[in-house]
DNA sequence: CTCCAGGAACTCC
DNA sequence: GGAGTTCATGGA
């Protein structure tokens, strides 16, 4: 999907400009608190003392970047015009056109709860996320919280994964020192006993087992990119021990940007129940995933307002 | 103390 | 093929 080139501002390293940057401007349909603070990811966090309006940092596909806005202008430090037209563009799915997706979300249905989460999601961006760190988060998330998953990832992040170079970051998040999600190989040789350490519970096993697996070629993430059948890639992730119908549905949205799958936890189970009377089939189309997100955050983080 | 958290495996019938 | 149980952990 080839849609929308906005025109890029590089401002490179200078003597008072320690960071690389980009500045792209009339970006709609991108609010960076929403989209990370959503519940897809949980290495993003909020950059204290920041001039700008809003910024986050985080490390993703292996790089710590930060991402700071001003009304529809955005700024995307520690990168360059071309590592954002091949890596960051596609990341923030800023390659898909939001207004026409909502669309037809709402041609669909005509429930009126629908339309309030649309409209109250607005500005959510699904990410594509390391489909490797993204099955890891979420084999961690089942039967978890968000603020515990979060420290879990942290403290598996700074004990197996690499230290990040953050020169020139230090006003935008590295200041804190950055580390890269362990590798398959990195976590399977840890073990389940450190796994324990870290506090990751009873899932210790189910990582082991994923590690062990991608390791012995058994699940191939360039196999399920390239599968159409979002069902079959499903049922490749379910051989993985701790991968069930939310998870796999959470991954394939997540990290391969299949908008159709549609992750059902407890809260989305709420909401099937009340506005759409538990019919689970609400049959949102193609983009039914992005749907949820927006139900998922219209009832989790919005309820009251 | 109990209950819950972006669930899933396991064990019964 | 469903219903109930258990899993490790910390915060409310």
């Amino acid at each position: 999907m080839d849609f929308n080139t906005y025109d890029i501002e590089y401002h490179p390293v200078s003597p008072d400009n320690p960071a690389e940057y980009i500045k792209l401007c009339g970006v709609a349909d991108f609010d960076i608190k929403k989209t990370f603070d959503c519940g897809q990811c949980f290495r993003f966090e909020p950059v204290g003392g920041t001039p700008h309006e809003i910024e986050f940092a985080g490390v993703a596909h292996g790089k710590l970047i930060s991402l700071a806005s001003e009304g529809d202008t955005l700024y995307i430090y520690n990168t360059n015009p071309d590592e954002y037209l091949r890596l960051w563009r596609r990341y923030l799915g800023l390659d898909t056109d939001y207004e026409a997706v909502c669309r037809d979300i709402l041609s669909r249905s005509d429930n009126p709860a629908l339309a309030r989460a649309v409209s109250a999601g607005r500005g959510i961006r699904i990410l594509r996320q390391d489909p490797w760190e993204t099955l890891c988060s979420f084999v961690i998330s089942q039967n978890n919280n968000i603020a515990r998953i979060k420290k879990i990832i942290s403290s598996l992040c700074k004990r197996l994964g690499e230290r990040i170079d953050c020169r020139g970051m230090e006003a935008h998040g590295g200041d804190v020192g950055q580390y890269t999600f362990p590798t398959p190989l990195a976590l399977a040789a840890a073990g389940t006993e450190v796994l324990r350490e870290l506090k990751v519970g009873f899932r210790a096993e189910y990582l082991a087992d994923a590690a062990a697996r991608v390791l012995r070629g058994e699940l191939d993430f360039d196999c399920i990119e390239s599968t159409k059948d979002t069902a079959a890639c499903a049922a490749r992730l379910k051989t993985v021990k701790g991968v069930g119908d939310k998870v796999a549905a959470c991954i394939l949205l997540f990290a391969f940007g299949r908008y159709d799958a549609f992750p059902v936890d407890v809260w989305i189970g709420r909401v099937i129940e009340k506005y759409f009377g538990g019919c689970r089939d609400a049959c949102l189309g193609p983009y039914a995933g992005i749907a949820q997100q927006y139900l998922y955050y219209y009832e989790r983080y919005l309820k009251g307002e």
